[in-house]
DNA sequence: TTAGAACCTAAAGCTGACTTCAGGTCAAGC
DNA sequence: GCTTGACCTGAAGTCAGCTTTAGGTTCTAA
């Protein structure tokens, strides 16, 4: 059993948020001990999950009902193999989209490179839109698509 | 040259967000007749910049300064040059943890499928921590370092 | 020339995820 | 017994990035 404190320090996350979590249903089966909260392993892992769901895009109200879902027992594994299928599917997205966004920052990167080394940006500007050197047109095309 | 309802179109963006974007000091060389805003090529470029650094994460208070910057001339060359390096890494650094909830993700999918085969949590929960199939122990630990 | 669509502004409102505040309770060490 | 630090609550505040509202101006086409 740990109290709040604790495992504020164990996640690096301040005591208000951990308040805020449980005040919103994110630890549906936490402890009492006259009035103090006590989690336990069941809370301290749930909280992994919360943080990993969080990263992935899921709004809080969204954890809240996973967590309702974990507590409800195995009538839910439908449920919640769904929610991290649609998950992953929403992140594979997302992936695909900052790689494209990763490619026009490596683009710019060179373009302002370039830039510096002629003083100008207008050699560069006059490659557009596809005589760029080989590797820098894989980038540009793959952001101007 | 386009009014603001023709450039709201080519994005899919609404009036609001664009009339937004340029009280925030987005387009600072934008033109106006009797009051009417004239989006011409430059805003139209500089938009496509907006979405693709948005895109990388920077607030709307750091765009603004690039597109100052930009016009400015090749003074600010290097500071928009930094200023590509940075998102750069901090994108990468991104990217690297968002494999890993997508390698949880990933986790959680078959720990479901295995749960709905056997209608219960707990052969799967016997394999942890290094016990599980080989490609799924690899998920499991990329995401649990 | 006049209706109505599309434009304009300033200011207020909204949402999500917290954080801060004011005021109170509990447990441990002196 | 008393102080002190860690805990508690509900309510209000904050922030970014828009969106909505209210009221007014300009352009376009019949």
């Amino acid at each position: 059993m740990y109290t709040i404190g604790q495992v504020s320090e164990m996640f690096s996350l301040p005591v208000s948020t951990l308040r805020y979590y449980d005040k919103e249903g994110l630890f549906p089966d936490m402890e009492r001990k006259s009035g103090i909260r006590q989690f336990s392993e069941k809370e301290v892992d749930a909280l992994r999950v919360i943080e990993c769901l969080k990263a992935s895009g899921l709004e809080i109200r969204e954890i809240k009902q996973f967590m309702q879902w974990c507590s409800e027992g195995p009538s839910t594994f439908e449920k919640r193999r769904q929610l991290f299928a649609n998950r992953k599917a929403a992140l594979e997205e997302e992936l695909t989209q900052l790689n494209k966004t990763m490619d026009m920052l490596k683009y710019k990167c060179w373009y302002y490179e370039q830039a510096l080394k002629n003083g100008s940006e207008e050699p560069i500007l006059a490659l557009l839109p596809d005589h760029l050197p080989e590797e820098i047109q894989k980038l540009y095309d793959n952001c101007h698509e």
